[in-house]
DNA sequence: ACGGTTCGATCGATCGATCGATAGACTCGA
DNA sequence: TCGAGTCTATCGATCGATCGATCGAACCGT
């Protein structure tokens, strides 16, 4: 790992576990083994740090997003819109903490930019809801309502998710999927093959 | 108002938009219109005053699931327990904001006490699944992970909403309900008599 | 000897918190 | 009624510590 994957690396453990306000650069270097003056020959501001990690998190989400929008099946598109937002929030963890706790410490400018890639992202979600409406698969009077719901129900798994739990990573995403369509009262979907191709999807643009 | 109550309010306004790191004593001190060294007659440390924030809102909570975990019929209970969620994190959107992000900011002592009165608030909800679930109201193979996903879902309100949207709060609420139920493919449930109860039960324990 | 790395020392600013002082309101014995 | 003593509320000044950031000098592989 290069040095400057280290400093991003421990800037991404301290932002999501203490905050952007609650970490220090002393923090930052200590936990990237460096002083804090060797820091800034690897990084700009500490907010530029704060900004790289989002924008790289939301603009692969975004890339990731766009490939399943492309689905034809409005129930197949939503179960994969679904599973990869709690796969990613399942183990890009910490990133999505950040990108989803830390958008208040950005100054007005980056955050414009933020802000615009994750509405982006949204817009992915509103299309699917809609669609599913249009072709009277998905049954609800606010389609909005329903979209900001499913966003935060999807989400909320990078508050507790952990790899020891009692339930592997799939059967958890075969849940949401099946409560996510619950919700929209649709039919309920086999699942494991999306969940499936979803995962490659994820090993594609997640790469390592 | 006491000035007491201006410094909580105060406090509640700036950790709600900021956050507690992103919050100085200054910053308080000129939202309360005082000095900083008189806002240390009013309060303890920066600290004591999240905990006062934490430890009312949760309180409140826990007497109202509390009073809402008397109820027998399993899709009323859930519903009744929606609707509270939803309705406190919409309008006391402030304090559960405060509650749901800058618990990390706490050390551990204080940690503690805050965590058993969240631990306390969810085992209602915890319990009013197994029961439907047990009574064949509910079906779900996993009520820990419905548990967490149902928690996000409804509290997520406090991140968007607005009075001035184009819904009412009822009307969310209604549909918060169905899309619970639904999630548990569960019986819908016609809800406003619910929501006009739970409406009742937290004027009752918010008093203004 | 050169360019990419590293760091100790230090900058001015701000942090949370405390100090002593002061002004006013209330208490109570003379 | 007066004055001494007490209590609450307030603030300017300042504490030591830490903040984010910068500097020049030293290091090191080539």
């Amino acid at each position: 790992m290069t040095t400057e994957q280290r400093v991003r690396q421990a800037a991404l453990e301290l932002f999501a576990a203490r905050g952007f306000h609650g970490t220090g650069i002393r923090d930052l270097a200590v936990s990237a083994g460096l002083s804090s003056a060797t820091l800034y020959h690897y990084m700009g501001t500490k907010e530029d740090l704060l900004v790289a990690i989002m924008r790289e998190s939301l603009t692969r989400l975004n890339r990731a997003a766009a490939r399943i929008a492309e689905t034809e099946d409005a129930q197949d598109r939503l179960a994969k819109l679904v599973a990869l937002h709690v796969m990613t929030h399942a183990v890009q963890q910490l990133e999505t903490r950040v990108v989803d706790n830390e958008m208040r410490a950005l100054s007005p400018q980056p955050r414009k930019e933020i802000l615009k890639l994750r509405d982006e992202y949204e817009a992915f979600w509103q299309q699917a809801i809609e669609n599913g409406c249009a072709q009277r698969r998905f049954h609800t009077n606010a389609p909005g309502v329903a979209r900001l719901a499913l966003l935060e129900m999807c989400g909320g798994i990078s508050r507790w998710y952990s790899p020891d739990g009692p339930l592997s990573l799939d059967d958890i995403v075969l849940h949401y999927i099946d409560m996510a369509l619950g919700m929209l009262h649709a039919q309920p979907e086999p699942g494991q093959r999306v969940v499936n191709e979803v995962a490659g999807l994820i090993a594609e643009i997640w790469p390592q």
